[in-house]
DNA sequence: ATCAAAATCATACTAAAGTATGAGGTTAAT
DNA sequence: ATTAACCTCATACTTTAGTATGATTTTGAT
C-alpha cells in the first residue's frame, strides 16, 4: 500500500501512457477513414503529452527556492563588557589592584574586602591607595568612576 | 529583438513544435514501409513531448520564494538608560535625595555635593544618610552600586 | 643567583564618611 | 489653620577611608 502512494507519479505515468497509446491504437483505426487528420492527431497527441510533461514536472520536481534571508536587528542588552586592556596595560594596574578595585566598586568596605580576599585591612588599604594613585583620584567613589568609564571592570 | 528574448521560450516551443510534426511527417513515410513501428513511434513521439513539457515547466515556472528571516543580533550600544520610576516611586526618594545620591554617583565627596548644591557639608549627611536608610545601605559605594542595579540612576 | 616588582602587613596619623539627635523653616494638602 | 513631609543646619560622636612610611616576603625574569 505504501508503495502504491510512494510511486503513485510514476503509476500514473504509466497508467496515463498505457490509455493515450489505447487511444492513438482507436485513432489508428480512425485514421483509414478520415486519412489527412493525422496531423490533428499528431498535435493532439503533441499537446497531451507536453501537459503530461508539465504535470509530471511539476509532480516530481522540488520547487526551486530562492532562499532570500531577512536579516532582523535584535537588541541585545549591552551586558558586553568589553575590558579596555590597553587601557588597564596604560594604568599598570596588578591582580591585586584589580581584585580590590573590583571589590570596591562591588560596594564592598575595607573590611569587607579583607575578609574577602584573606588579606589584612591595612593590605586592602595600601592597594587601593596604589590604584587610587595609577588612577589619578582621590576616593573609591571616583576610582569606580573612572574605571567604569575606562571599561577596565564592567 | 526584445520581443524575441522575452518570448523565447515560446518560440522555442513553437519551433519544437514544428521540427517534431517535420519529423511525424517524415515518420509517416516510414511507416509505410515498416508499418508495425507505430507503437514505437508513439512512444517516441510521447517521450519527446513528455521531455519537451518537463523542460517548459522548468523554464517557465517562476521559483517559489523561501523567505527565511536571520535574527542577527546586532550589539547597541544601551546607552538607553530607562528611569524605573516605579523602583524611584516604591523607594520614596525625594528630589535632594536623588541629588545627592546622583551626585554620590560622580564620585563626589559630601564637600563636593555640599558645594554643588550650595549647601552645608552637614546637610548633606543628612540626605546622605536618608538615601542609606531607604536603599537599605550602609555606605555611598553600595548606594551607588544598589541605585544602578535598581536602574534609578544611569 | 640576583634584582626589581609585587604583595603582605604594621604603626601612626589625618580626613572623610556615617550616625544620632534636635531644631527651625518651607511648602503643599486637608 | 493645621498637619505632615521635606529641607536645612548644627553639635557631638563613632567608624571607615585614606596617607605616609617602612619592613619583610614572594615571585618572575634575566
Amino acid at each position: 500500500m505504501k508503495f502504491i502512494i510512494r510511486n503513485r507519479s510514476i503509476i500514473l505515468y504509466g497508467t496515463s501512457l498505457a490509455v493515450l497509446l489505447l487511444t492513438m491504437k482507436w485513432l489508428e483505426w480512425r485514421l483509414v477513414v478520415i486519412d489527412h487528420a493525422f496531423e490533428l492527431y499528431a498535435g493532439a497527441l503533441a499537446l497531451m503529452f507536453t501537459a503530461l510533461g508539465i504535470w509530471l514536472s511539476r509532480k516530481l520536481t522540488q520547487p526551486k527556492t530562492n532562499t532570500i534571508i531577512v536579516e532582523k536587528e535584535v537588541v541585545v542588552d549591552t551586558k558586553d563588557f568589553i575590558l579596555n586592556e590597553a587601557e588597564l596595560a596604560r594604568l599598570g594596574l596588578t591582580k591585586r589592584e584589580m581584585e580590590v578595585l573590583q571589590a570596591m566598586a562591588d560596594g564592598l568596605s575595607n573590611q569587607q574586602i579583607g575578609e574577602r580576599l584573606f588579606l589584612s585591612l591595612n593590605t586592602i588599604k595600601t592597594h587601593s591607595s596604589k590604584v587610587f594613585e595609577k588612577l589619578e583620584v582621590q576616593r573609591r567613589t571616583q576610582a569606580v568612576e573612572k574605571a567604569r568609564k575606562l571599561k577596565i571592570i564592567p
